[in-house]
DNA sequence: AGGTTAGTAATTTTT
DNA sequence: TTACTAACCT
């Protein structure tokens, strides 16, 4: 992952510019083929465009075209394109299809997810906001354990206040784009017993600390960039003067802003999306986006994408009636071509229990399978992972082949982690977390206690743990054993450091997990999933051989966190809706449609109106996945975290238009009538709403491991001679000072070496 | 310091 | 129901 041009933006050695074509000919070849409105997407280059795509219209064709298009005309060389996607699949495949339009491969232009290109952005200009250029990006776990420790340290009650909770709340500031200067004082105040924003401030304090940043950070900081400096922006909106963005109605305020910022002067702006398949908005996504392009962009072309070349009339009918339920839509009139017929009916199927759904579903599979129908051409798609469950169950009973899309992924099981947190000491000695992490990975008897006290020094000399680590060493603060342990580990890493140099990147992993004693760790485990872990292990190496540097595949790690994905294979694919947008298969089965499941309870509570049409969309997109077939299907009882459950059909189901579903109705379901209507009184999935802000009174105060040391760093506050006190070693007169190192004479443990940090002055 | 047990909570998750 | 965490015991 280098970066093989920087921003004043020379061609790149050895390549000559994108060869301008004398004019684009009248009908390019790569153009032929196209419908009017995918024309016109391709031909509006100049000034801002929305080009609305519906599912199944060809989006992709259009937007890549658009690019390839571009370069043709030689309106823009590589290097002045910036194409945003949100996830490394998607800007793979853009790079791959430009590449295929022109014949040959485009290098040198900006395409990637917003995260990536921020993060590029930032580590060229990292000292503008106080990172050093090989900061550490955070995973998930890491921000969490982070939001751990200063709610502890604030002395919040983690039972009312989960740690993930309150880092919710500082993730949708950042999707707003806001820093804690920003947030309005009122905001916070019924999270964390009022603590949230300053929880917030002391977060991007430590994350400042650690030199590290949080994914929300690789958009913030490129906001605090530009706006520190201006000069710097200004070299980024000449150099881009064609900008593309995908998936527009999915971006949050944050995006928005970096990219109004880049698309200033220019305005070259193309934002392709669909405000129908809006599906993000928990995760901070604002739908407002797409819908105010136009106000946004003053003179703005939209462009609608609306011949779809997917679905059936029949199902696409099912998908329009449905949607057209939601109210403050853009609009579009989805059509598909004539000729092919009407195809069958969305089948609607009501039964008794989940049970019976699952058995439906795996018969009606294995009835298209004997028919020869291809297994990966059939998708079950589910609201929430656990109904995964029972369909697995089923379809290892039939001997049908299937893989659960999603789950756990390659780079978030527990053994890669731990590696890669050996890999981040070693490179950036700072990463407390993932010092922390290993520490005592493989148990080297460092505990609880020592760690809390490594905390103190830290805190109190305003260092990181391993430099913390380093001064109690030089102490007698430690017991032997700990002191000998941590010094062992310390010369580890510093032998491991200055073996960067020298050996190649995979040697040192290698050596790093056999001498740290973890691969050995899980050689002598006996549990049936060690030998896996090794298997993974390996895997890891694979994959670090395939980068130039730790560096670049711990960016890699950071950014890209995607499974792959082995389409070839005949297997039928379980999935989350969410995770089946943007996929598209012949035949589609969409169980679990009842009230409280789908739409599902929690959406409602947290959100509302603006939840449950949130809800219809994600109906929606997993309505226009099928191609063929769609079988939607509900139960009348299900079993839920082992209690059962008696639901009613989702309301969607009414909402489907009848002319063009089938619906079959188990007999003796609901007294007989099928989907009645949904009483009110009726309360699914008991627990109740608003568990979120439920309040309790103000914990007393968790012995300050952070909050005591503020005051004092380095030992400037006492002098020899002073009398003072330790919590371990009792009273004592001060013989000699050391920078934050005191000798004390104590009046029973005799001479010590302590941390200023750890004495107070009586 | 590490293993055991009891209590609790439980969507969706492109980076 | 399961899975995870935190206190608790050894």
């Amino acid at each position: 992952m280098d970066d093989p041009f920087d921003l004043s933006d020379p061609p790149p050695p050895g390549r000559a510019p994108a060869a301008p074509a004398p004019a684009a000919p009248v009908e390019a070849p790569y153009l032929v083929g196209l419908n009017d409105s995918q024309r016109d997407a391709v031909e509006a280059t100049e000034g801002p465009v929305l080009m609305l795509a519906g599912a199944g219209t060809g989006k992709t064709r259009a937007l890549t075209t658009r690019l390839a298009h571009i370069l043709v005309l030689g309106k823009a060389r590589p290097w002045e394109m910036l194409a945003v996607t949100f996830t490394n699949k998607a800007a793979r495949e853009m790079q791959n299809r430009v590449a295929d339009l022109l014949g040959r491969p485009v290098e040198g232009w900006w395409v990637g997810t917003f995260h990536a290109l921020g993060a590029r952005i930032i580590r060229k200009h990292a000292e503008a906001v106080g990172l050093k250029p090989n900061f550490t990006i955070l995973d998930a776990d890491d921000q969490q354990r982070l939001v751990k420790q200063l709610l502890e340290a604030a002395g919040v009650d983690e039972k009312r206040w989960p740690p993930r909770t309150v880092l919710g709340v500082i993730q949708r500031w950042k999707d707003r784009g806001l820093t804690p200067e920003k947030v309005t004082d009122a905001e916070g105040s019924e999270v964390a017993d009022g603590q949230a924003l300053e929880l917030y401030g002391q977060y991007q304090q430590r994350l400042k600390t650690l030199n590290a940043a949080d994914f929300g950070d690789l958009l913030l900081l490129c906001l605090e960039i530009f706006q520190k400096q201006p000069e710097i922006l200004k070299q980024y909106q000449q150099k881009f003067r064609y900008i593309l963005v995908d998936e527009y109605q999915d971006t949050n305020v944050a995006q928005y802003l970096w990219l109004r910022l880049l698309a200033q002067g220019q305005q070259n702006i193309c934002c392709v999306g669909d405000d129908d398949q809006s599906i993000y908005s928990w995760r901070g996504a604002e739908i407002g986006n797409i819908l105010r392009f136009d106000e946004d962009f003053p003179g703005a072309r939209v462009i609608r994408l609306e011949r779809n070349y997917r679905s059936t009339p029949h199902i696409l009918g099912a998908a329009s009636g449905l949607i057209a339920n939601n109210e403050g839509r853009l609009g579009k009139t989805l059509f598909t071509e004539e000729g092919n017929g009407e195809g069958e009916r969305v089948r609607v199927i009501g039964v008794w229990d989940g049970e019976e759904e699952a058995r439906t579903v795996g018969d009606e599979i294995e009835v298209l399978h004997s028919k020869g129908h291809a297994l990966n051409q059939i998708a079950v798609l589910v609201r929430a992972g656990f109904q995964t469950r029972e369909f697995e169950e089923r379809l290892i009973t039939l001997g049908i082949p299937y893989r659960v899309v999603g789950g756990a992924r390659f780079y978030e099981r527990l053994e890669i982690r731990d590696a890669i947190a050996y890999l981040r000491v070693i490179v950036q000695p700072d990463d407390d977390l993932a010092f922390e992490r290993i520490v005592n990975v493989p148990s080297r008897g460092i505990g609880k206690v020592t760690l809390q006290t490594i905390h103190m020094a830290a805190r109190a000399e305003g260092v990181s743990l391993t430099a913390a680590v380093r001064s109690l060493l030089e102490t007698d603060e430690l017991k032997p054993k700990m002191r000998n342990a941590l010094g062992n580990l310390l010369e580890d890493f510093d032998r491991w450091r200055r073996q960067m140099d020298v050996l190649d990147h995979v040697d040192l992993a290698e050596t790093v997990l056999d001498e740290s004693g973890y691969t050995e760790k899980w050689q002598r485990d006996k549990s049936p999933e060690a030998p896996g872990r090794l298997e993974n292990l390996k895997e890891m190496m694979v994959a670090l051989g395939e980068f130039e540097n730790l560096g670049g595949f711990l960016e890699h790690v950071s950014l890209v966190m995607d499974n792959e994905d082995n389409t070839n294979d005949d297997m039928v694919s379980l999935m989350t809706l969410h995770g089946a947008k943007g996929l598209e298969f012949d035949t589609v089965f969409l169980p679990g449609w009842e009230e409280g499941l789908f739409p599902h309870q929690l959406a409602l509570d947290d959100a509302g109106l603006n939840g449950l049409e949130e809800e219809r969309r994600l109906a929606y997109v997993g309505l226009t996945r099928a191609r063929r077939r769609a079988c939607v299907s509900y139960a009348a009882n299900r079993r839920i975290y082992g209690q059962w459950q008696s639901a009613l059909p989702s309301r969607f189901i009414n909402e489907l238009p009848p002319d063009h579903i089938d619906a079959s109705v188990q007999p003796g379901l609901y007294g007989g009538t099928a989907g009645s209507g949904l009483e009110e009184e009726q309360a699914y999935f008991g627990n109740g709403a608003s568990r979120a802000f439920k309040r309790r009174r103000a914990q007393p105060m968790i012995e300050a491991t952070w909050r005591t040391a503020d005051s004092g760093a380095g030992g400037g506050d006492f002098s020899p001679g002073q009398r003072v006190f330790h919590q371990k070693f009792g009273y004592g007169r001060i013989k000699s000072i050391d920078g934050s190192k005191l000798e004390i004479a104590f009046e029973k443990a005799g001479t010590k070496k302590v941390m200023a940090g750890f004495v107070e002055a009586v």
